[in-house]
Order: C-alpha cells, then structure tokens, then sequence
DNA sequence: GTGTTTAAATTGTCAGACATTTAGAATTCG
DNA sequence: CGAATTCTAAATGTCTGACAATTTAAACAC
C-alpha cells in the first residue's frame, strides 16, 4: 500500500487511491487505526498538509473518521446503509438534474423496480409498513396540501412499499431511484381530480399487499405507472406550451 | 452560500457541505468557476490550506475539477454516468462486504430487479446486445474457465440483458446490484454440472430476448434466481462443514 | 502581422508553528 | 490503599508564509 511512483496526478489523489484501495480489498478491516498523518507523510515522502488532502478525500466518501487527541487517528469505518442511503439519493438527483434525463426515462426505471419489489413486499410487509401506507394515502387526502407536500408524501408511500421487501440491499437500489425522482414530480401540478385518481390506486395498492394479493399490487402500479407517464405528458406539454407563447410574445 | 455559523465540527466540512449544497441546488451551473482558493480563504475567514481540504472533499465525489494556471480554478463539473457508475459500484460493494450481507439477501435484490429489466430489453433490446450476451455465453461454455472468470463473464452477460432495457437509469440503478454481487459469487466453486446449467439458463434467457418474448424471459430468470439461490446454500453449508471440521481437529 | 518572451494568476506542495482535544500516566489527598 | 485531580504526550485542526509548476494572456520584438 506504500507504494507510489512518478505519476503526473497530484499526490493527494493518488495517496488516497492507494489507501482506499487498501480498503477496499479487505486488507484494512473495519476500524483499524490508520498511521498517523506524521508516519503517513514520512511513509509517503510527503508534507502533512498533503496527506490531510488525501485524508479529506476519504473522509468524504464515508470511509474514514477522524478522531482528535491521544490514540486518536484516522479509522476505517463501516459503511453504514445511513450513509450510503444519503450519498446514493444525492449522487442519483444530481445524475439526473445534470444529464437532463427526461420524466419518462427516470419514471418508467422507478415503477420498473417498484414492481419488482411489491411481490416480495406482498408476503412479507408488516403491520407497520401497511399502517404508514394508510397513513400517508390519509395525508394525501387532505385538501389543502400543497404540491410538494403531496410528492413528500408520495415517496414514503412508496417508500413503506419497498421497504415492506424487507431485503435492505432492494431498499438501498431503490432508494436512489425513487428519491431522484422527486425534483421531477415536483414540476407537475396535481389537479383534485389527480390527486383523487393516484389516491385511488394507492388505496388499491395498499389493499393488495394488505391482502397479500401480489397480482393485484402489480396491476395496480402498472395503472399508476402509466397514469403518472400521462402525468408527465401533460405537464411538459404544458410546461412547452407556455415556453412556445413566451417566446412569441417577446 | 457565504455563511457559516458557529459550529463544533471540522471547519473544512463546513465549507464543503456549503458549497456542496450550492451546487445541489443547482445555484451554481455545470463549468461554473469557483472563486479562487485566495479568494474563498477571505470569504469564509480561514487559511488556504483549510480550504483546499473542503475542496478536495468536494473532488472526492466528483462534483468539482480543479485546472492549474493563469484562468484555472476549480469548476463545477458534470457528472457523467461513468464516474457514478463507478462510483455507485465500489459503495455497493463495500456496503454488502462491511455489512455482512448474506447471499440469498443480495442475490435476491440482484434478480429481482433484473426481472424488471427483462420485459423492456425483450422490446429493446439491439443486436448489439444479443451479440453480448451470446458471445459471453460461448465465453462461459468453455472447459477451462475459471471460477472467477466464469463470474466475470456471468456479470457481463447479464449487464448486456439490463442494458438492453435502454434506460440509462436503470442501469446505472441495477449496476450497483449486479456488479457488487461479483464477490459473493466468487466464493461459490462452480461444477462443470453447475455450469451447464446456467449456460442452459442463459441460452434460454438470451432466445426469449432474441424472439421477443418477455414471459419466457421471465420464467427462465426465475428458474436462474432458484437454482442461484441453491448453488449459494450449497457452498455455504459446505464452507460451514469445513469450518466445523477444522474446528474439531485443531 | 506573426512569433517569442515575459508576466501574472492559480493550483500544488512544503516547512514550521501553534491551538485544541483526548487518553493515559503521574501525583496528590482522604 | 483508593479515588480524584493534575500533568503530559500524542494526535488532529488550523494558520502563516513561502516556493514550485502550470497555464493564459499580454507585451514585445522582428
């Protein structure tokens, strides 16, 4: 791990590369005490600013954590689902606001994998899983809810169906997925009459699972899939319209 | 973005997560140029060398470039795909390692959501990827593979089926999935038996692509998810056995 | 005008110092 | 002897100042 020749990139790059790779082939075991930023530069030829770069780079990939004082140091740390759950979500919103992925695209990979959750959510989600379905379908009841309230409470639904997997690497996957998917639900406006209808299918979904009835769940999210494509239709429609007769007034 | 309160934690994460929530926000557009690393030491009241810690936190999860000389400075930078993709599968891959997943937990996850992929690659799919998948399949026939390569191909096998879908978030979603399956299927020792099997699987698989045919698809990965499963509980209980004898005769 | 040189801006790296935090050893007191 | 306190050393966090390397652009010479 020591090792590191005449490379053009900057040192702290490639000291971190060559400690994270130590990391992740197993040879530093959850926490171990890395040397200290002292051995370290002495180690690598290195000044200390320059391994706490390397060092900063790790820390903000979660896999590492500093403590201050004696016998404190640098520890390879457990990638907890917390963690990675966060850093998923962001990384997944960012890939889509700044690859412009269209509503389609990311709509049809969410309901795609929500599907294949819901038989295994069907037999396995408990009683607290379908009581924060209810709960949220209540929630989305209210009438005076705003748009964004309504998604927030759109993505812990689905979020009880997926978790109700009970397979915390599903809920991890998914997790980027449905998350991501918010800042683009968020451009549409729900009418009553939406609102109505995804409540509906809802109810449907959570009387299915409720019921263990994994076809019944299945049909329910390709009903909503293709309402919430149709959604999103008409929202950029819309949203185009407004932009067409902007531009012909200016 | 400027602010910055009085807080106990390290100065350097402050500052990241400040500019880190800037460009989340999307207040700071892809090629964007920081302000200087001078200029941004005068802003937030620190050193130079505490604000190239934030920064090379921020490089460290690809959200920002930084360029040497005369108009260098760090900029904003795209995430492309493959930087996620690379990124999404070391994170998957170090959370089932820390984490003790098991494997009928991961591999579950794993072909869960390739069934959703499979419907959408049967309509999609290009030649390119039924080529893919046929060469790796005439990879995996042959005698002297090892169990490792035999994995390898395995996962390039079945990233051609997810790919196949053309739904660039499902497969980045799926990747972290199939990819970081990889170590656990490479404790498994793969018989010539064992091999033939899958080889039919894949066959069957890659010819219900081939005719358009979603159902068979279906039932010939949920065959490949069993017999998966199996092979898994086999090794282990083997591994066990050896663990046990060792145990005794030590 | 064109090619060369020079200057300036910016990141990359280094050295040394001090501040802060913490664990453990040393010390003191009951 | 035991417990509370103090001291010390180790380690990270931060600052200052400097120099190196790189790149752009302006200045200059021809």
């Amino acid at each position: 791990m020591k090792i590191d020749p005449k490379s053009s990139a900057d040192l702290s790059a490639q000291i971190a590369k060559s400690i994270r790779d130590a990391i992740i082939n197993g040879e530093m075991d959850v926490d171990t005490r890395l040397p200290s930023e002292a051995e370290l530069s002495e180690q690598f030829d290195v000044s200390r600013p320059t391994v706490r770069e390397a060092l900063k780079r790790l820390a903000a990939q979660n896999l590492i954590r500093t403590q201050r004082g004696a016998s404190g140091g640098a520890f390879v740390r457990r990638l907890s689902y917390q963690d990675a759950y966060a850093n998923h979500i962001t990384t997944s919103t960012l890939l889509l606001s700044m690859n412009a992925v269209d509503f389609e695209t990311a709509c049809e990979a969410r309901y795609a994998l929500e599907r294949a959750c819901a038989p295994l959510s069907a037999v396995r989600r408990t009683p607290d899983h379908l009581a924060t379905m209810r709960a949220e379908i209540h929630r989305q009841s209210q009438p005076g809810l705003s748009d964004e309230s309504f998604c927030d409470s759109d993505v812990a639904f689905h979020r009880a169906l997926v978790d109700g997997a009970d397979n915390p690497v599903l809920s991890y996957q998914l997790a980027g997925a449905v998350e991501a998917m918010q800042p683009l639900m968020n451009m549409i406006t729900f009418t009553a009459r939406n609102r109505e209808m995804i409540v509906g299918l809802h109810t449907r979904i959570a009387d299915a699972l409720d019921e263990k009835e994994p076809a019944l769940a299945d049909t329910a999210l390709a009903e909503l899939t293709a309402y919430t494509l149709q959604l999103g239709e008409e929202s950029m429609a819309a949203r185009d319209a407004r932009a067409a007769k902007t531009e012909t007034t200016s």
